[in-house]
DNA sequence: AAAAAAC
């Protein structure tokens, strides 16, 4: 079935060709505070002051000619209705309340401003001008992207405050001076404490994604941070949803602010097809399924981001599908960041067919060309289904979304289709000759035969965990190695015989190579290349790149 | 029945 879904389509605005499709979104504009507060409650559309036909062109949002230049060679002409919304009065120095999913061009909303602001004046040491506060380490790093890529004609000095990587770095950045500061709360906490950071300079403050900072319990950290900056900042504020905390937040720190509401369209020119799968309630019977998928799909699945509910079940199932030699990566919060970073970055740039992803990656990130969803899990929360689904089917592609549905997933399917507002159509492609998994199907008890297998999938956690390969546990594939060494070389080699890929398959699961793996010393735990002798799948090869 | 984030 093909079925519009709101957050795919505005997540096309984000390629070139995208932000020319800018009817079907409203933008609200409610000028004053009074105003706000008497239509608080009751937005109809008698209320709204629709600016989305009125600026046509990112020239007339009073951007500096510097960024106007890096925006036009960006490829775009046409701001989205956030952007024509928030821009002029960011400019102005107003506060601006945002309401906006991700993928409605929000980040181009305030880094454009941001830059030109920051044409005037220089940064201190210590003294970072701009603060933006992001959730996760990745949603920080896009955003450091943004301002290289829009500042490309201004000397920015870009600092990025995140977890999981060393200080150092981090520290001659801030001393020398930076004009933007991206940051995910626990870190710049960290480096305020450590009184290597002041935020008294700060003349811009941006919360990104307020409602999942709630989500993620970091409402008291934000509380904390806006206390540190002084108030006669401008502050842009950015949430999808206004639960009552932060409503309450946003009268705390917010100065008589611009509120500019981005409505959902009720439909799309960017489709994807949604397809619900049956599958046993089984790990091992689930594995099976998606496999089978996958291979139904054939050349048609160009990428996929299969997601799991639990960082477990992303590290088994990543190791899982190496096993059966796919072209896999993982991602996950509990993964050290350089494999974060590497994993994302190779699925990217196409050097990684398949990324087995936590709700990590359900927001936000900008893949364009995703051609895939698996949902390995039932999304507990159906609001996570869209933002999920909404990986694929964007810059005006098509895209293909699947769930794999037990049945005890009935009432969150249930949910979820109460929130889309439509049923979602089952599979009805044949999965019945598509390899051997399939007489594991459905079986209610485990056979003789995968009882081995199954007993690695049952291993605690710590043991199982999927190491994503780093660089110094691979010394026979150095860095200077792969650069001598394409990647294309290894594609070209010959790819074993499906015989043969069934017996290496058999062999592995006979349990030899496991009992090797088992008793590995865990940090040198590189199991996805246990097993395959000169066949280590490409992405292993590159890791040392980042 | 979860994930995310500082050490």
């Amino acid at each position: 079935m093909q079925l519009s879904v709101d957050i795919c389509n505005t997540k096309s605005y984000l390629a070139g060709t995208g932000w020319r499709r800018s009817a079907p979104l409203t933008a609200l504009l409610l000028r004053s505070t009074a105003e706000r507060e008497q239509r608080r409650h009751s937005v109809s559309d008698t209320d709204v002051q629709e600016i989305t036909q009125q600026v046509t062109t990112f020239e007339e949002l009073g951007l500096s000619p510097k960024v106007l230049s890096a925006v036009i060679d960006a490829g775009y002409t046409q701001p989205t209705p956030i952007q024509a919304g928030a821009i002029p009065h960011a400019l102005e120095g107003k506060d601006v309340l945002g309401i906006a999913q991700t993928g409605t061009g929000k980040t181009a909303a305030f880094v454009l401003p941001m830059i030109t602001r920051l044409e005037k004046g220089r940064a201190r040491a210590r003294m970072p001008r701009t603060l933006i506060l992001e959730p996760t380490r990745e949603l920080a790093a896009q955003v450091e992207e943004n301002f290289v890529k829009y500042g490309k004609n201004h000397r920015l000095n870009i600092s990025l405050l995140i977890g999981g990587v060393s200080f150092d770095e981090q520290l001659k950045k801030l001393e020398r001076g930076a004009d933007v500061l991206i940051a995910t709360p626990g870190r710049l906490l960290d480096h305020f404490e450590r009184g290597k950071l002041l935020l008294t300079g700060v003349e811009i403050l941006v919360i990104d994604e307020a409602d999942r900072m709630l989500d993620m319990g970091f409402i008291p950290d934000i509380e904390r941070i806006c206390k540190l900056i002084p108030f006669t900042r401008q502050t842009l504020f950015f949430s999808a949803t206004m639960p009552p905390e932060i409503t309450k937040l946003t009268e705390q720190f917010l100065q008589a602010p611009v509120r500019i509401e981005v409505a959902k369209p009720a439909t799309t020119n960017a489709s994807i097809t949604q397809k619900l799968v049956k599958s046993g309630s089984k790990p091992w019977d689930k594995r099976d399924r998606l496999r089978q998928l996958i291979r139904a799909e054939g050349d048609e699945l160009k990428n996929a981001i299969i997601f799991c509910n639990r960082k477990t079940e992303v590290a088994t199932l990543f190791r899982s599908l190496v096993r059966h030699e796919f072209d896999a990566g993982a991602l996950h919060g509990d993964m050290d960041q350089r494999s974060r970073t590497t994993m994302l970055e190779n699925f990217r740039k196409g050097k990684l067919r398949l990324l087995v992803a936590s709700d990590v990656a359900a927001r936000g990130l900008d893949i364009p060309d995703v051609s895939h969803v698996f949902n390995f899990d039932i999304p507990i929360h159906a609001d996570d289904y869209v933002h999920r689904i909404g990986r694929t089917g964007r810059a005006g592609r098509s895209g293909k979304a699947f769930t794999l549905v037990t049945k005890s997933d009935k009432k969150y399917l249930q949910s979820i289709e109460k929130l889309i507002g439509e049923d979602v159509d089952w599979y009805d492609g044949d999965l019945s000759t598509l390899g051997p998994e399939d007489e594991h199907e459905e079986k209610p008890s485990r056979g003789k035969a995968g009882s081995k297998r199954n007993d690695r999938d049952r291993k605690p956690k710590r043991e199982r965990e999927a190491r994503p390969p780093k660089a110094e546990a691979q010394p026979e594939a150095p860095v200077a190695a792969e650069a001598t060494q394409p990647v294309e070389s290894h594609r070209s080699a010959p790819a074993p015989r499906p015989a043969e890929r069934k017996d290496r398959r058999d062999n592995i699961r006979s349990g030899n190579e496991d009992r090797r793996s088992r008793y590995r010393d865990r940090d040198d735990d590189m199991p996805a290349v246990v097993g395959f002798g000169d066949d280590i799948p490409d992405f292993m090869k590159i890791v040392g790149k980042v």
